[in-house]
DNA sequence: ATAATTAATATTGTATACAATTTATATCAT
DNA sequence: ATGATATAAATTGTATACAATATTAATTAT
């Protein structure tokens, strides 16, 4: 996969090739505990190592590449207790940003977030479980953004990348189709200007959203590995 | 093992890099909004630019040093949006350790905590503030690990370096002795065995450490800057 | 044939070299 | 002197070269 940049040389190399690293890590493209030998990815990118060592350190960072000693760069595994623990940051961080929403709502976010609850029913309706993904992100993200916390947005993007590399895994394994309703109740509390309801609302979400995912795993598990 | 070892380089250059200037920024030495010119980086630790661009990834990812476009590194700037932003995120983060750690706690780590307390009221008895800190400090990692969630674990601890370059601001002026009680509260919960209780109390806690920092930075920018 | 030792290879970690671009300085025309 | 243009220096971004170490293959001794 050399040709993968022919256009957009604008921006730096490095930066380019750490988004494409960690799409392939995200999408599976490379797996869980892979090697990451340098000259290999430099090939594969049409690079030199040395935009390719860059990339390693940040994504070393956001836990998707770990480094042993001497061997060097692998994909981080996944696991059940890393997912749970994943999980659970990112429904305390997420229930902070949905109370901070519900401060800082107006009425066009209030429209936005509905048409995205919208959205996502009636494309879970026709099947289409990639935009219902999709919407449902865009949800989630709108309501961080609205906190207006700097850090806490760096925070959960940073979150929301590795809990990608499961729900891949694991989208095709059911849906929750009671999550829609949750949605519901968490845009009507931030809303309503209902901050510690909002906070609440949306940890359980999440914490509820994690029981079904680690479910899939265990299927997935069972399916693939034994 | 033979020893003499010239510059104790037995860890990567690049991770020795890091840490100094991770440390530099964090005690001021590199000034916010300092550029960050990589020869001068290099000279400074005595090696190729190769382990200061790496090290400067990192650092990028904690949010200590700032990119912009083709001009290159600068010491992130402190201001309070900042640090209010990150100890919202520091609140509900350690807000969850502590109520982890209610559920794993055991004889010796309550006797360890406590230990930490006691230190931290008699060295600020004996006015040893930068003693005072560290305790305070310990208190604070020994829950967090307790919570046994490495993704908490490594995201707190994130979070605390960049909080230690305003501590080290405002640590001259003085020092909000209610502190301690509100640590022997947290103690008392994680040990009592009730999660929901310490993880309030630990939340509060944090929230007024976050106002006794603004006052302390306001201070200083008068000071100073003014 | 097996174990131990040695040679070859691969891989990481670091330094240097080069290209592109920006920034600063100097030169010149008006 | 001033402004514009050209020249030099500095700085980033990328590629390559080299050194140290770990891994693998080959060779020898038993």
């Amino acid at each position: 996969m050399g040709e993968a940049m022919k256009n957009d040389k604008k921006s730096n190399l490095y930066e380019q090739v750490y988004v494409s690293i960690k799409e392939a890590i995200v999408k599976g493209v490379l797996s869980p505990n892979e090697r990451l030998r340098e000259v290999r990815l430099a090939e594969m990118f049409d690079t030199s190592r040395t935009p390719v060592r860059e990339a390693l350190r940040k994504l070393e960072k956001e836990r998707l590449v770990t480094f042993e000693p001497s061997i060097g760069a692998k994909v981080t595994e996944l696991n059940d207790e890393t997912i749970t623990s994943i999980y659970e940051c990112r429904s305390v961080l997420e229930g902070l940003a949905a109370k901070k929403a519900a401060l800082h709502i107006r009425q066009e976010d209030y429209y936005q977030l509905s048409e995205y609850i919208i959205l996502s029913r009636q494309y879970f309706q026709a099947g289409n479980i990639e935009q219902v993904v999709e919407k449902n992100t865009l949800f989630h993200e709108t309501i961080v953004k609205l906190s207006r916390n700097p850090a806490l947005i760096q925070m959960v993007e940073h979150v929301r990348t590795e809990i990608l590399r499961y729900r891949i895994i694991t989208s095709s394994f059911g849906f929750r189709t009671r999550g829609f309703d949750e949605h519901d109740a968490i845009l009507e509390a931030i809303n309503g200007q209902d901050p510690d309801s909002a906070e609440e609302l949306m940890k359980k979400h999440i914490q509820e959203d994690l029981q079904n995912i680690l479910s899939g795993l265990n299927q997935y598990s069972v399916n693939f590995n034994c």
